[in-house]
RNA sequence: GGCCCGUUAGCUCAACUGGUAGAGCAGCGGACUCUUAAUCCGCGGGUUGAAGGUUCGAGUCCUUCACGGGUCACCA
């Protein structure tokens, strides 16, 4: 039995299918026209969607191999191919056409003639619309002005595409429809295809990166029953069995060094954290987070790591030793500048150093710059401060060491100064980019962080970290000094691949629903 | 969340101070067997994001809403 308010939100959701069927149910005229040619081939027996291709080649492959060989070449070599591709660009002209298939990296022209497939196919090709996937059979040679191409001498469909393509010169240019059909932009915009391409060539180069060093990599549970690793509001879901709330992970922190705690000196993972907080071009509220950790190491350690593992990948997929980033040019030679976040604060704020003792003074002035949005602790104040002054300035990379003990409740303090973390965070591009400290081992001393951490959650800020007595608990088996770092992968890239919003180097950017 | 901008044909874009919504590509029909943003001739295609309002008359002005972009704030 279906309770009674359960039926009645069935039909109202019923009836808004309806609505939706109904307005798709306006066809344009082109979507007439291809339905038509499809219904036509279905019925002259023609399988429109086949189970597999007997393919020889991908059209990169003929374009690597042969763009460069001569007509005379190619007619002695009489090479054949069979080559898969959607049809992007198409020049009919009566009883011959002209038209170029692609595949992920290549395009290529093909050449049919009414008098070499005969005039059944030729008649069958007329019903060929830009973008269908087509395979193609047939030879290569160089047309006039020297371009590689197939002289067909048949063709079979892979694929019928219903809908017409976007404009072939602008390509799709509406951004929001870019990222809501992602596979039109990626069919029309190539050049988004070199982006995702970067993105996995330096995921890949991470991951090659820590396995040359005896690194293991990890998967840690991205549902917590307490969410902790970072300081952040985090999304809430059910789980219906155990009858829990449970919460999207914000950071794989925790679960990671209680890794290093149960004898895996060296675990790193990449994968997705989720941070319920507002959405900018540089947030997306899912996101690809690399966290690595090492025992026997502190943070100098990890600032030489990371020098290493940026400028490696930037050597190795770019080729040089600078990135362009939105006009500038960020130079990536080592040594990376290391600045205290205090010096930071004075360099950049203007402040004479005294005026950071007044603690009070410097909680009203980052007040101040916040509005009314409740009181704010002296670490917090200090980090507004930054953010204000000396992020958006900081271009080539730059390590902020030591902040504010306070907002750092997973650090330890700084062995010479107790009130600074042994922390420090990586500014490329005015971005943050990576996060890394001396992890806290202390149990007693990370149980009295958490207190702390649970009075300013007390007083509204609702990013302190909650306390987690598990995780302390495998403090108490023995951490080992052990340095970790959280590195944004999406930021990276976008340093990399030159775009200014994070949603270019997403593929499926968070979009409200239409 | 604040402010600014945008939303017009399948796509890319026009439409002056309010006065019959246009073009290119794409589509359809025709010509065309080395074209490449092919060319030439002809044709069709619109609830101007939605709902109200002002007006003799609204794509254009006003209000509200939806979605997106930018920016600031929140936020790592």
């Amino acid at each position: 039995m279906v309770p009674a308010r359960r039926m009645r939100r069935r039909k109202m959701a019923d009836k808004k299918e309806d609505e939706q069927d109904t307005k798709e149910l306006k066809k344009s005229d082109q979507v007439i026209a291809r339905e038509e040619k499809k219904n036509k081939l279905a019925q002259e027996g023609v399988d429109l969607f086949p189970h597999n291709a007997e393919i020889s080649h991908q059209v990169a492959e003929i374009v690597k191999e042969h763009s460069s060989d001569s007509e005379e070449d190619l007619k002695k070599r009489g090479v054949k191919v069979k080559v898969p591709g959607r049809i992007l660009f198409m020049r009919r002209m009566g009883r011959a056409t002209f038209f170029h298939i692609s595949d992920s990296r290549d395009k290529l022209q093909v050449y049919i003639r009414e008098d070499r497939v005969g005039e059944n196919l030729y008649h069958l090709f007329s019903c060929i619309d830009i973008g269908d996937i087509i395979l193609v059979e047939g030879g290569l040679f160089k047309t006039r002005t020297g371009e590689l191409t197939v002289l067909a001498e048949s063709f079979t469909f892979l694929a019928k595409c219903l809908y017409p393509l976007p404009e072939k010169w602008h390509g799709l240019q509406d951004v929001e429809l870019r990222y809501r059909k992602r596979y039109l932009d990626l069919i029309m915009n190539p050049e988004i295809k070199q982006i995702f391409r970067l993105r996995s060539g330096i995921i890949a180069g991470i991951r090659n990166f820590f396995d040359e060093r005896d690194y293991i990599e990890v998967e840690t549970p991205m549902m917590h029953a307490i969410p902790g690793g970072a300081l952040a509001r985090p999304f809430k879901t059910f789980h219906n069995a155990l009858g829990i709330d449970l919460y999207l992970r914000i950071a794989p922190e925790l679960y990671l060094k209680r890794l290093i705690v149960g004898g895996f000196e060296k675990v790193y993972e990449i994968n997705r954290n989720f941070r319920n907080e507002g959405i900018s071009s540089e947030h997306n509220p899912e996101f690809t987070m690399l966290e690595f950790y090492e025992a026997y190491c502190d943070y100098n350690d990890m600032m030489d790591m990371t020098e290493e593992l940026i400028c490696g990948l930037c050597h190795d997929l770019l080729g040089k030793e600078e990135l362009t980033f939105d006009g500038r040019t960020i130079s990536l030679k080592r040594p990376w500048k290391r600045l205290k976040f205090k010096e930071a604060l004075t360099q950049y704020s203007g402040m004479a150093p005294s005026r950071f003792d007044n603690k009070q003074e410097i909680i009203t002035f980052a007040s101040d710059l916040t509005g009314d949005k409740g009181p704010l602790s002296y670490g917090n104040a200090l980090d507004v401060i930054f953010d204000k002054f000396v992020k958006q300035n900081l271009d080539h990379p730059t390590f902020i060491m030591n902040p504010p003990k306070e907002i750092s409740p997973l650090a330890k303090a700084d062995r010479d100064n107790p009130d600074e973390a042994e922390r420090f965070e990586l500014i490329m591009g005015g971005m943050e980019i990576a996060n890394a400290f001396s992890e806290l081992s202390d149990p007693a001393e990370q149980r009295v962080r958490f207190e702390q951490q649970v009075e300013e959650r007390k007083k509204g800020d609702e990013e302190a970290h909650p306390i987690d007595e598990d995780y302390v608990e495998a403090l108490e088996y023995g951490l080992p000094p052990t340095g970790g770092e959280g590195i944004g992968i999406d930021r990276l890239v976008m340093l990399f691949a030159d775009k200014k919003s994070i949603r270019e180097v997403i593929l499926f950017p968070l979009l409200r629903p239409k």
